[in-house]
DNA sequence: TTTAGCACTCACTGAGGGAGAGTGCTATTA
DNA sequence: TAATAGCACTCTCCCTCAGTGAGTGCTAAA
């Protein structure tokens, strides 16, 4: 692979990024004058052909990059492309504007990456980590309902109001507190459903308390957390994408959407250390093999956190793209740090 | 509007319904046997057309409805069309499977209802009305975190974990918690914001109390509950239909996906009692013109819940899926009584 | 009032042909 | 020996045109 194959590929991918339409060896030689002729440039392109990093829809057609092309090319000869400052500015003030709750403010910085890329964009929230548990509190709310209140060593709360078959006076609550304080502290707070209090209840019937007939009011997750969460923009954009005319394209794509897990499933393919260019067929989805994704690891609290990314076709403007994933991811850790809640 | 006539535009309508074809006057007189000549049938077709019920793409195609002939179709000659046993079964045991649960049982409703219908499904839950306060409780975590949990009357409960800027003694925790008990009790929880807070803590601070620095920590929809809540389902259900093989159609109907307010005014808008229908244009929503929809209130615990119904194309399946809509809305409703929590 | 007959309209389809873009091959040049 | 110019060839795209078929509206007859 020498320099002017590179050069002759790195224009290919260029033009047909930007343009769409298979690039013929004319344009090459004119537009990105590498000083020889388009005859040239025709030999070039057909030893890279043979190469397989480009191909023809059909003969008397130029040449579009090949899976193996684009890879060689977000490899070893794509230049990032450095945001301006008026976009840091945006993005950065976009995102300050939904600060206070985690939630929307990881829905913002979704928004916004949609937004600004015009792909789609995805963003996966991790299972926190809840620690162990560190104070178990009963609060009676009325004659018929408790309230479970679960606290963790690192701060993680969880509540259940469970119903009561029968009025229990204070000291019998009281009671029944103590006794699962004392039996299920310092347990991690992911074990903590139904079998563990069935334990804690059997231990403290030995005791003859005989509060296990409250077990019948509470369902299996008793305290379990929903963990997980996947939010999705922009799954518009792709309509903007002349490869996705096809409904059947289309619709494979957009049926990922429909289903948290999918998208979970396709972030966490492509999980890794710093940005990631997912292209094509590498995605191990068949309904996805049209499309590319660049996804960023983000931190939660200068811990590792999720992931976000986004998806879009495979001719897809990679070095602004890569720019904008790795910003946001940036932004959303140092905004995600050291801010409590 | 005589019989024939009524005949015709019910022969018309059915099988534009069916086929999405023109549909002419020669099937008309053969598949839907009015004992009367096809001649026949076209001038009671042209009659129809100057009546507004039916149009012509073109001269020379069949006649296909209109939207005031759908209207008049679903007021006047629509037969609705009765759930199998089959269906029924399937639908409740689907349901039940999801019980547990209030936010999956709606989303699995919704679900359901676009699987066997085969257009998008809509479910708005409204606020919950949470009563009056009933109980505020404060529980330290840590030296640095309080959880403040707040109950109501009617057993809605919420709760937040805020920072303290110092640590406080138990004591003064418990001085707080009665104080802020006392001042807000029996309080609309829907007014529960950081503002009534500063009152409280004014009014606190007016005996010295000195808690007031709190409130920094504190930010402004301190308790509020998100409330109202939207989710849809089988939106790409919509590509399975020709009207929108469009891109800008579809397009337009996909956009209101996008965000939630939007689904929510769409639902609102259709309010009433009973199965309403809302052909075109009638949803007051540009983008929407091209569709249709079948929508029901349904009720939580027997008083007035949200709205649930289906979006698709104005050539949609009237008979079998106001059926579909109605049942469902009433599933749920049944389901949603008597369970607690 | 209904029906049969007939001319007319219009969308759809497929064939045919020209234009344009681009290639591969070959002979020539530096 | 590598680069170039020339040229024939290929293939898509687009336009036109005629044929077909579905369906209508009108008129005259039953």
């Amino acid at each position: 692979m020498d320099e002017r194959k590179k050069s002759v590929l790195h224009a290919i991918i260029k033009d047909y990024i930007s343009t769409g339409e298979p690039v013929g060896s004319r344009v090459v030689a004119k537009k990105y004058d590498l000083g020889v002729s388009p005859a040239t440039i025709r030999n070039e392109m057909s030893d890279l052909e043979e190469l397989g990093y480009i191909e023809q829809p059909h003969t008397s057609a130029g040449r579009m990059p090949s899976e193996k092309g684009y890879r060689y090319y977000v490899d070893n000869l794509m230049e990032k492309e450095k945001l301006t400052s008026k976009e840091e500015e945006y993005i950065h003030y976009g995102l300050m504007e939904q600060i206070n709750e985690m939630d929307s403010f990881m829905r913002k910085c979704c928004q916004m990456l949609s937004k600004i890329t015009n792909y789609a964009a995805l963003v996966f929230i991790p299972r926190e980590e809840s620690g162990r548990l560190e104070k178990l509190q009963l609060i009676p709310v009325d004659n018929n309902q408790l309230l479970v209140v679960v606290i963790s060593h690192t701060g993680v709360l969880r509540h259940r109001l469970i119903r009561l078959p029968e009025r229990l006076s204070p000291t019998a609550i009281s009671r029944l507190e103590s006794m699962l304080q004392a039996r299920l502290k310092d347990i991690e707070m992911e074990k903590l459903d139904k079998n563990l209090l069935i334990e804690a209840f059997a231990a403290a019937n030995r005791r003859q308390e005989g509060f296990s007939h409250l077990l019948e009011f509470m369902d299996k997750n008793f305290l379990q957390q929903d963990g997980e969460k996947v939010f999705f923009s922009g799954a518009l954009n792709i309509l903007s994408h002349p490869e996705f005319k096809d409904p059947d394209k289309l619709r494979d794509v957009l049926s990922v959407f429909e289903e948290d897990f999918q998208v979970k499933n396709l972030l966490a393919a492509a999980e890794g250390k710093g940005v990631k260019i997912v292209i094509g067929s590498e995605i191990l989805k068949e309904e996805m093999k049209n499309c590319s994704m660049i996804v960023s690891p983000y931190e939660l609290e200068g811990e590792k956190g999720g992931t976000i990314g986004v998806l879009g076709p495979i001719r897809m403007s990679y070095p602004k793209t890569v720019s904008f994933v790795e910003y946001i991811a940036r932004e959303l850790s140092q905004l995600m740090t050291g801010r409590g809640s």
